[in-house]
DNA sequence: TCTTTATGGACAAGCCGCTTGTCCAAAGGA
DNA sequence: TCCTTTGGACAAGCGGCTTGTCCATAAAGA
């Protein structure tokens, strides 16, 4: 009878759980210098045309927050600053060659961590629960949550 | 056939609206000065027979950072401690009266935040959604994750 | 029982991610 | 052309968390 409060837990456990796994798996393929919060920001700039104010809105912080973020991701490697073909105060970010080799590594990471529970669950169930889990989930940016 | 991949970004998008949705309500209902972060620690208090460093373990921190929550929720009203009965070190943790109404309203708030869901898929599927998401979580507490 | 080791908790200092506040230059609408 | 909006940078500060240290009590070993 509980099943809204038993589906809350779970959702959050298996949510901490995942991101504790891909962080974990991503690491161990060499990117020990990214965290969890940094794979919502690749998502954003990954996806193009992503300004710093841009990646401030995906992410639901503020803009020095977002620019502090870029400046270490830059630093490290990982994005590159280009100016905005049509906006002189504006730069675009973009993914280098390391940037999108950690895209890769997080997505496979995220594979690797839903095998077992795929295989768990069977063929069916499994697309079953991610046909459900997409009409309940709201439109919207992923983000660290808190 | 990149289910996996799918249903990673769908569990993290959905536990961060959950935890938006949750936080929202909760606050409205009279406890803004309580931040998501808390309910995890209130989980782990109202189980009863917690100390901080039980606390500590629960939350995946430091005892200096669980000692800190403590202290915040102890001067807010929420928590208080009491004297361990078989050990002169510790300090048992229990919630008030507030801490208690404060982890009703937050279970109200997981529930109303669930009932839409619920609806939209039915209580057949919602049950199976239930149980099938039950088998994968692995045990272990529930944590704030990034 | 006495000694050693582990543990709950407190104090101090410091880091880091994020905030608010301010400013400037470029863009865009009236 | 003016006025407002917006992308970005600089500065200061806060809060949550960390490491490091210490003490008193508990628990374990001789």
């Amino acid at each position: 009878m509980d099943d809204a409060l038993a589906f809350s837990s779970l959702v959050l456990a298996l949510s901490g759980h995942l991101v504790q796994e891909i962080h974990t798996r991503v690491a161990r393929e060499g990117f020990e210098d990214l965290r969890p919060a940094h794979g919502f920001a690749f998502a954003r700039i990954s996806r193009g045309d992503a300004t710093t104010a841009d990646l401030a809105a995906h992410l639901g912080v503020t803009k020095q927050a977002a620019a502090q973020l870029v400046e270490e991701l830059v630093r490290k490697g990982y994005v590159e600053r280009r100016p905005h073909p049509r906006d002189a105060r504006a730069k675009l970010l973009a993914l280098t060659g390391s940037g999108l080799a950690a895209t890769r590594a997080a997505d496979r990471a995220a594979r690797e961590a839903v095998a077992p529970w795929r295989e768990a669950l069977g063929e069916e169930r499994f697309g079953a629960l991610v046909t459900d889990l997409a009409r309940l989930t709201p439109p919207g940016p992923i983000r660290p949550a808190w």
